[in-house]
DNA sequence: CGTAAAATTGATTGGGATCAATGCGTGTGG
DNA sequence: CCACACGCATTGATCCCAATCAATTTTACG
């Protein structure tokens, strides 16, 4: 195995794989402890990203990618005519920049929501210690497979969902992946604006403002600015998937 | 390398991945020959499907990823109400069942559109040959990393696009792909019916069908049935992307 | 052929976009 | 500390694109 990463930051920063809260879902390996060594060893914390600031700009050579330890950053295409696309928000365990390896670029840009830290995996010494570590490389394997599946239920709710079930699912699966981590599922904060969160689920900024004023008349959540509360679990559940095609199916 | 595998369909069946003319697409390695037959060994030629037969269904174990060789394959999930929504069509060199690593299982089903071979691709013989083989590993990461653009850029259409952007960046998709495998790019025949185009693209039947008239009629493509003529590349390549925005964006 | 599925075409409706105005919170400089 | 401005969010009014409903016509196939 090649030297130990000069240039790494965090001479001063304890974190390390070991120790990291997120290891058991960044990459969630059961890796004998010389493989989290031989992993820790090629990981470089960077320094933290203030709100606004890129990871890295579409166009940009890919080299890394990254896993976000704190914050939320979000990543988007730019049209010919200069309009944002939302592709995606990122939360703390999750991978971001997969989607440049094919063409050695990363086809969109990644930008902080928030102050966030993240982590630095050079591709090519990931890759290299995947040959070592067979169960390393099956967990990239897993980790591309999950987000194609993931994007292709996205593709389901943009195609299929109206308004008020595309809000519904993008609340519970920010729900669910708050869960994930350990915190609530029930009530967070949301990171991002309602103008991001219409651009990300193909809605006017209106719409969103309109569906979320509705879903908390009807006391399915409770909504203070940017915090949520989801009051009626179950009912949200109901909303997501099928539930304005209950009518229409049902006499089938 | 582990045994020659027994239950290989294709002792009949010339085909071997050294004289395929899809080698370059499905797997398009730079593979020594010795590497080539090590790959050729693992993979088995299944029998035709016939038109509306499944290769695989939803929920069924995940054991391999198949190429296309020839026809077409849709995948698609069914809804808890046994709607279908179409995720994705392939042609041949293409690769079918990435999305079932992750759980070991396949979270869409994929039948047949028309008389379709395919060589079948055990995952498990995969994984371990691309620890011998690192440019195969790399390929494999490259697949799905394309894979996974792919899908955004298809969530960006779903999202953004209106009726006449999203018909006419199917189509020119289509051609691409068509033109990538050596047929022509400006006439080829559309294997899915109108009505799988529409839930593909999340539009209903009469409006697939009313884009694709009024399109011949402005002179853009010619129609007759399933066989599609792009007269004007370059206007159908201008009304893709951003040309509904382009008067919303030029007063920015 | 004859029948069913697929495709087309027309009429009407409706959900969400757009346009417009106002409210709210936050940071900034006088 | 307040006044102001600016961005973000909300709310209302109107409009339009595509869905839906409905009726044929065309194609595929046993």
């Amino acid at each position: 195995m090649s030297a130990h990463t000069q240039s790494r930051f965090n001479s001063t920063l304890t974190s390390q794989c070991q120790n990291c809260s997120l290891s058991a879902l960044c990459l969630p390996l059961a890796l004998a402890d010389e493989d989290i060594t031989k992993l820790d060893q090629i990981i470089e914390r960077k320094k933290p990203l203030k709100k606004g600031e890129f990871l890295f700009r579409q166009g940009d050579v890919f080299d890394s990618v990254y896993a976000v330890r704190s914050g939320t950053l979000k990543t988007f295409n730019i049209t010919a005519y200069g309009e944002e696309q939302i592709t995606g928000f990122y939360c703390p365990s999750e991978l971001v920049g997969l989607s440049g390896i094919d063409s050695n670029a990363y086809p969109v840009s990644a930008k902080a929501l928030e102050t966030t830290t993240v982590c630095e995996i050079p591709f090519s010494h990931l890759e290299e210690l995947s040959s070592q570590i067979p169960s390393l490389k099956h967990q990239i394997f897993k980790v591309m497979s999950r987000k194609i599946s993931d994007d292709q239920q996205m593709m389901v709710l943009l195609g299929k969902k109206n308004a008020d079930e595309k809000v519904a699912s993008f609340l519970l699966n920010l729900s669910n992946r708050f869960k994930k981590r350990g915190y609530s599922a029930t009530s967070f904060r949301l990171s991002m604006s309602r103008g991001e969160i219409g651009n990300y689920l193909g809605l006017a900024v209106e719409t969103v403002s309109r569906v979320i004023t509705r879903f908390q008349k009807n006391e399915l959540i409770h909504v203070d600015g940017k915090e949520i509360e989801i009051v009626d679990l179950p009912e949200m559940q109901k909303l997501v998937g099928v539930a304005s095609d209950c009518g229409k199916i049902a006499h089938i």
